[in-house]
DNA sequence: AGTGAAATCGTGGCCCC
DNA sequence: GGGGCCACGATTTCACT
């Protein structure tokens, strides 16, 4: 049953612009049923939306870099995200526990720009930087294995199917 | 010109599944001219692929962590990579500069199921871990600054194709 | 929830500019 | 490289089960 809609899932984040009629063929429902169940995955926000990939060589964006960031002074309010949010080069910004505050990804075309987004980012949010240069991307943004929720993200009562349990606690 | 491909990677990068003919209107083109301006993206590999974005949280997988990892005996030949390819719950593998070898985004459903990948990580790879755990996300995968090569990525004159970016020295 | 059919619209090839 | 045309296929809705 929901069998269905995890395949409905791997095959869409395999190839986002699959048909309908491909999408059908490959799940053993018809189009219109098919059809169905991703406009209810989608408004269950199961599916959040659709996108390109790009590849960041042909972009001019080859070099990227983890950068940790942490407040020159902790007693200031911190609101880092929102002051970083206007530098494109930004991909990711991830508030992390551990030493540092946040955990920003960037992507820029060499040496020369990392350079001047890490002063962009100092003076922007008032915060030091630790970076760690990607050298090569073994595999990046892998599907996950897909073990839905029988009805979304909602309710917040029993386990999930898999793996016993997030946090009894 | 070429103002018109970024204005059709950033239109697709926001929305995958948008139509030829909405595309057309959006960048202000006939149809036919943006299939062909897209089938072209995709041939030079600016375009990739196509995705579903998938909430993490609907799937069951809300908790996110960073995981460096470093050979235990770092004179063994190193796949790290590969031996740990089978493990669903690695988003990305990234090969660093600095003081580890390897920096993984893992995805699992809670605390323990953390503890248990970490487990597989280090019996499978024969390396340590270090880990920090994602708090929230404010934002991740913003579309990029698209900036295009006049030609893709291709030949870079005896240079490869990969890396050979803007470093004017 | 799933099916099949029907109207509408998008797609993908061709030819002309 | 852009525009327009046209046959085919996909999308979307509806009545039925």
């Amino acid at each position: 049953m929901e069998e269905i809609d995890r395949a409905i899932v791997a095959a869409l984040t395999a190839d986002g612009r699959l048909s309908y009629t491909d999408l059908a063929e490959k799940v053993g429902l018809s189009v219109s049923a098919v059809h169905q169940r991703v406009r209810r995955l989608e408004q269950r926000g199961v599916i959040n939306g659709y996108t390109a990939r790009v590849s960041f060589e042909a972009l001019d964006l080859p070099l990227t870099a983890f950068v940790a960031i942490r407040p020159f002074d902790p007693s200031q309010p911190d609101d880092a995200p929102v002051r970083l949010a206007h530098l494109p080069e930004i991909d990711s910004c991830y508030s992390v526990a551990g030493e540092d505050f946040y955990l920003l990804l960037v992507r820029v075309a060499g040496p020369l720009d990392l350079e001047r987004v890490l002063q962009e980012i100092r003076t922007s949010a008032n915060v030091t930087t630790r970076t760690t240069v990607v050298l090569s991307t073994p595999y990046e943004h892998r599907p996950p294995k897909v073990a839905l929720d029988p009805a979304g993200p909602h309710r917040v009562r029993g386990a999930s199917a898999e793996s016993a349990g997030s946090q009894p606690g």
